[in-house]
This record gives structure tokens, C-alpha cells and sequence, in this order.
DNA sequence: ATCTTTGTTAACCAAATGGTTAAACCATAG
DNA sequence: CTATGGTTTAACCATTTGGTTAACAAAGAT
């Protein structure tokens, strides 16, 4: 194997396994010695590639919300219907995040622990803007395809319904008393059931 | 002062620093020297009271949890009909979160840290239950009140709706643009928004 | 072949942290 | 007044933890 490929993989080996720890148990109950042990390897290489624990996990983190952010950027930027953009974007992230169930909670929780995570993500490429999306609403509200409601409101609406199962898993099996599997039959309905929430609502 | 006051009274301290401490931290992100700091008193005393981290921590949260009950079981067990439940709780909820910004994020995070504190939990009193929520609306949308939705959607949604914003407030100021005075009036509007939205959806 | 650079490890270190202890403090019952 | 019991503190301790170091291995470069 080439020394190009031998650091590569490390590295990668490295920033896989601190993103399994980081998301479980977050920066502050994460342990470097799990992480290598996790990646298996010496704790020290983990200094060697990224220095410190921070960077580490900064270096997940960011590559965390790079998973997303172009999630997001679909309902806000291509230019399909409101109605259209509800239906595709609630049916893929939910998909999507079936896959990653661990990365809303991890970022909503980090980017509490440390606001100012915000601004070295904002500078990423793909950052999701509003702008477009708000005119859309104004626009197809002032057409008569939309009852009157605010573009804001609509978004944190539409990402409050899509995220929040997710990030309060255990919460809403406690209260329903239902196991994984009924958990994940939910989120598979949710994928048309909240679509036809929000548009219900919204479409005169 | 007497004997049983004085000890009540630190005891007590004790247990407000430490929520201060847990609900902005977490427990793998507080120190045991911080509350004690944030007390004003020696940390031999958090051992002397509540004997280890891990006890100091469940008081907190079960009684973190004992303030967020009653609030849901508002909009489950009362006899109001789903329409009302909604405006009510939707009011209520928000205006009592408002007051209390870090509860949400503390139950759900430490919840998802340890997901074997439900049962802790619901032993306690007051633990809401969703059978009379599930009934009514599956009564009202055969009256013909509401249009079919299934009970446990919509209490997810309404849940949701509501709680999201105060779960992933840096992510929502951040993504909105808005410092924290525009964020407050924007749940401010929400109290009413978030209630026109779902009854919008629901209603026949 | 050997020299140099890069990758990897075991052993080590200092600081932080949860928890303990023994002595001091203090209200009050007798 | 003082013996007693709960309360409070400063000092201490053992362990954990992030981070370092120095030696070693591997792989090109000369």
C-alpha cells in the first residue's frame, strides 16, 4: 500500500470511530481511549493526526453537518411547488435520517453545549439560505395557492415535525409504550402522514 | 433558625445549584466543585446530602420531569374538546417553557443518554397516559369534527410542534438569522401560529 | 546498503475530578 | 454549662483522563 493510502486510511479509520463515540455520547462523555479503541489503534495516533481532542472533534462535527446541510438545501433552493418541496423533503429526510439516527440529537446538542459552532459551519460551502423559500411562500400566498401564513413559521414548522421524533426517541416510546420496531413503523407513516399535516394545513 | 430548617434549607440549595448546573451542562458536563461553587458551600456537602453524582443527578432530573407532567396531562386527560386541548396547550406550553428554556433539552438529552430513566420516571405520579387523547380523537373524527388522522400522529405532531423550537434554538436563531430578542417574539407568535397550523390541518 | 522521513507504540505525566476523612463548629437537650 | 448530635469544612486520596515522549518500525530516497 502506498504512504498516501496508509495515512488516508488511519485517518479515515480515526474520524469514523470518534464520530460513532462523539455522536453517542457527545464531547463531554466521550473518551479518547474509546475512540481508539473503537478505530484500533494507539490513543496516542489520535494526537498525531488531529493534535487534541477538540479538533477532533470539530473535524466530526463539521463533517456532520455537511451530511445535512444539503438535505436541508433542497426544500429550500430547486425551484418546485411549496406542495412539491413539503412532500419531497419530508419523505427523504425522514428516510435519510433513518439511516443516521443519531446526527440530529448530536448537532442540536453540541451546537447548545457551544454556540459558537455556528459560525465555522456557516462559512462551509452549502450553507442552507431562507431567502428564496420565504419568497416562495409570500409569492404562492399572494396567488391564492397557500392560506395566508409566514414563510419563518412555515420552515420551523415543517423541520420541527420531520426532526423532532428523532431527536426525542426515547421520550415518544416512553409515552406511547411502543418498542423499536412499532418506533420505526411510525417514522415510515410519518413520511406521508406529516406531508398531508403540513399541506392540509397550509393549502387553501 | 431551627435544626430541620437549616438542613432543609441547604438541602435545598444544594438541589437548586445542582439543576442550574445539570440542565445547562449535563451530567457528564458538570462538576461536582461548580455546584458547590454555585451553592456557595463546601463539596463535602453534595456527598454529605445526596451521597454520590449519580443521586444528585436523579433528584434533578425526576424533578426536572415532575414539572413537565402536569403540563402534558393537561391536553390528554381533560374535557375539553381537541380543538380547545390544542389552543390551550399550544398557550400554555409555550409560556411555560419560555420560563424555563433548558428543561426540554435537559429531559430529552439525558433521556437519550440513559434511556433507562423512563422507567424511574414513570413510576411517579402524574405520568401522562394517551389512551383518553387516542379515544377522543378517534370519536371526534367520527363525528365528523375532525378529518382522519390517527391519535398518536397527532400527538407527535402537536409535541413537536411545540417543543422543537426550544429543543434546537441555536440551530433555529442560526439558521433564521435572528439574535435572541427576535427569537422570543417569534415564539411569542408561535403561541398562536403553532395552534392556527394543526387546528388548520385537523379541523373539517 | 544506509540514511531519512513518516507512522506507530508503550510507558509516562500532570491536571482534573469524584469521593473520603477527621477535625471543628454549633445549636440545644438535660 | 456542657455533653451530644447533626452539620460544615479543609485537607487529602485514588482514579481517570487528555496529552507527551522517546524509542521503534516501515518505507522511500540516495
Amino acid at each position: 500500500m502506498a504512504k498516501t493510502n496508509k495515512n488516508k486510511d488511519t485517518e479515515w479509520q480515526i474520524l469514523n470511530a470518534a464520530e460513532k463515540v462523539f455522536q453517542k455520547k457527545g464531547m463531554d462523555g466521550a473518551r479518547m481511549q474509546e475512540i481508539a479503541d473503537a478505530a484500533g489503534i494507539n490513543k496516542a495516533m489520535l494526537h498525531y493526526y488531529y493534535r487534541n481532542k477538540q479538533l477532533l472533534f470539530e473535524a466530526v462535527f463539521t463533517n456532520a453537518f455537511s451530511l445535512l446541510a444539503p438535505q436541508l438545501n433542497k426544500i429550500l433552493n430547486d425551484d418546485s411547488s411549496i406542495e412539491e418541496k413539503v412532500k419531497n423533503f419530508t419523505h427523504n429526510y425522514i428516510s435519510f435520517i433513518s439511516k443516521h439516527p443519531y446526527l440530529p440529537n448530536f448537532i442540536i446538542q453540541e451546537l447548545n453545549r457551544n454556540p459558537k459552532f455556528f459560525e465555522k459551519i456557516q462559512q462551509n460551502a452549502a450553507f442552507p439560505t431562507l431567502e428564496k423559500f420565504k419568497n416562495q411562500v409570500t409569492l404562492e400566498v399572494e396567488k391564492g395557492i397557500l392560506k395566508p401564513i409566514d414563510g419563518e413559521q412555515l420552515f420551523v414548522n415543517i423541520i420541527s415535525l420531520n426532526i423532532f421524533p428523532f431527536v426525542a426517541t426515547p421520550l415518544i416510546k416512553g409515552f406511547l409504550k411502543i418498542d423499536d420496531k412499532a418506533f420505526k413503523k411510525m417514522m415510515e407513516e410519518r413520511k406521508v402522514s406529516v406531508s398531508e399535516f403540513i399541506i392540509n394545513s397550509i393549502k387553501k
